[in-house]
DNA sequence: ATTAGCACTCGATGCTTATGAGTGCTAACG
DNA sequence: CGTTAGCACTCATAAGCATCGAGTGCTAAT
């Protein structure tokens, strides 16, 4: 489709612009090393390039920009990924392995590690809790009227909630219900928590404790908000640094959008498997169509169980940020097969 | 030190000037129904008052704007406290109200109802965890290597951190272990924890259990990163609506420093009970010297617990802002009291 | 004591005019 | 025939300049 020649340009033009973030004119592309060409030349290729939509003009007499579709074919079949130094990888190894035996740490770590490592924004999906299963079922009473249930899963997550006791309800019949619970619900994943609890432990705590429905009811009512948190964003300010955003009504519509967890969610959960990058337009979310997202999965017995993401604008450094994402996805991969050997 | 037109003039410069973000000129004073004077009186009293330092001319030839000083003479003398309208209190109530058993879900929310009200950025102090007691400890082995260590405390407040387990400690002496350490821990405060664990706890626990002081080595660790998280700011965004933050550089700085909990933490706890507001270059940080922090503290028992607070620019609405911060912790306040009657 | 009148200041606005980086086209060149 | 030198053309950006007007300070009249 394009000859050796217009992909070399092309190349060297998105390269440009990523450095430069200035539209790219014929002359500073002629005077490269390795370009053996007079800017007439580059000119009349970009023309063409610009004709099949790869690149896209400003306006006349301003030089040329990539268009989505330029940086496409750019990270289909030009981009060269880049090569991590010891430095950084020291930075991630050290990072992930340091005391980091909780699945919760690891999650918020890599985000930092991304976003640190790239300068970029990084958005990171944890697992979803509905497939941990539950290790560990424990309820403290604080006082008369309320308690905390604790759940403790066997990745080491820990949710907790306060509901109410129902009245009468004694101190030893709250051990008595600590017990049978455990006994019944262990090793039970989280998605089948709340219809277990009446079906396995409802009619045995029934035969042993007194206002059984209403403690059930309590506990079911606490564990229906699934407030399933499980994004981490780090790095919004470095959005600030990019030029593109030197306007404050962007940055709100962006920042705006880091708050709203759900639509972030959706945002980078669509993937499958592997590495995806996703340019400008190509973005459902009207508030990125000038960014870009990079996201990799990492996976638990070759299932894949949460994303890593980068968001950057569509001039980004697409080379450096793939290996990044590559290594780290690959990283905590390992970790977590180890830890769950 | 003024005279009751100038405190009359002062104040109609400052209302206006919190409306309009512009230098407030004298016609415009003049105008204003209340006020029965002509542009050139106006003007000679804004000469005196500039003199006197309440007011700054941004250049020869345009209106007054306030400076820290006039604020402050505004703040301590001449604001009128704002009234809050039923919907507004009802919004406070109901947030406040549903099932809110739970001091981390109080907090939280506070700030919500902070920031979506004022229109600011709202930032939230939690209370100190050192003052809250030790309610239930238990242990959770996850696998033969890791267990999670899970603290309860009086308020409903649930910490837990994954350590290593010593190696060859069976099950039984884990249980043993929560065992022993609910016995002896509960009702420590969590400041005196860490210390109580090797006096108290560890020498019964020597008799009974093997590999002890590996464990308590673990434990002692896991417990020292006392993340005090306790630090809740909401409505970043709204910040960015504001004329004086049209600039992305001062964005930046702002947002960083909402980044750096130690230094907001810093920020908001120093003041003593009651209200106070901070105005412009009466902030300590560099980052917030064209803003005015105030801040509200809610207490149990008389005694002040945490820190509410309200982040604007220093032409912020002082009135409205006041009352709101004294309504909510008021509310938090009594609400805390019938938790903890 | 207040105010009308007036000259003055100075940022903001809008207009015109360079400037120059960049283009497309054509004709010459190897 | 692919390549390139040359040249006219475009157009965003910056610079210069006159104008405007909101606002001031001062003085003299009320």
């Amino acid at each position: 489709m394009l000859t050796e020649r217009q992909r070399m340009i092309l190349n060297a033009i998105i390269d440009d612009y990523i450095r430069s973030a200035e539209p790219v004119g014929s002359r500073s592309i002629s005077k490269r090393s390795g370009i053996g060409y007079s800017p007439a030349t580059i000119r009349n290729e970009m023309a063409d390039l610009e004709e099949l939509g790869f690149l896209e003009q400003p306006h006349t007499s301003a030089g040329r920009v990539p268009s989505t579709k330029g940086y496409r074919y750019y990270v289909d079949h030009l981009v060269k990924l880049g090569e991590m130094n010891e430095q950084e990888l020291n930075q991630i190894r050290i990072h992930l392995a340091d005391k980091m035996n909780q699945m919760e740490q690891v999650i918020q770590h890599a985000a930092m590690i991304l976003s640190s490592l790239s300068n970029y924004t990084s958005i990171v999906l944890g697992p979803e809790m509905l497939s941990h299963k539950l290790k560990h079922f424990q309820l403290v009473p604080l006082n008369e009227d309320t308690a905390v249930a604790i759940i403790v899963t066997n990745t080491g997550h820990v949710e907790n909630r306060t509901f109410t006791i129902p009245n009468g309800m004694s101190m030893s019949e709250m051990e008595k219900v600590t017990r049978i619970l455990n006994a019944k619900l262990a090793g039970v994943p989280m998605a089948r928590l709340r219809s277990r609890l009446y079906t396995e432990a409802g009619q045995e705590m029934g035969r042993y404790v007194s206002h059984c429905e209403q403690l059930l009811e309590s506990l079911d009512k606490a564990l229906e908000s699934d407030n399933d948190h499980r994004v981490f964003v780090s790095g919004t300010t470095n959005m600030l640094t990019q030029p593109e955003f030197k306007d404050v009504d962007k940055v709100k519509t962006l920042l705006d959008l880091f708050d709203e967890t759900p639509t972030l969610m959706k945002l980078v959960s669509s993937l499958p498997d592997g590495i995806h990058v996703r340019i400008g337009s190509e973005n459902d979310h009207q508030a990125i169509n000038n960014c870009s997202l990079i996201t990799a999965t990492y996976s638990l017995d070759g299932k894949p169980l949460g994303t890593i993401g980068i968001l950057g604008p569509t001039r980004m450094e697409y080379g450096k940020v793939i290996t990044l994402l590559d290594v780290l996805s690959k990283d905590m991969t390992l970790l977590l097969a180890k830890w769950y050997k």
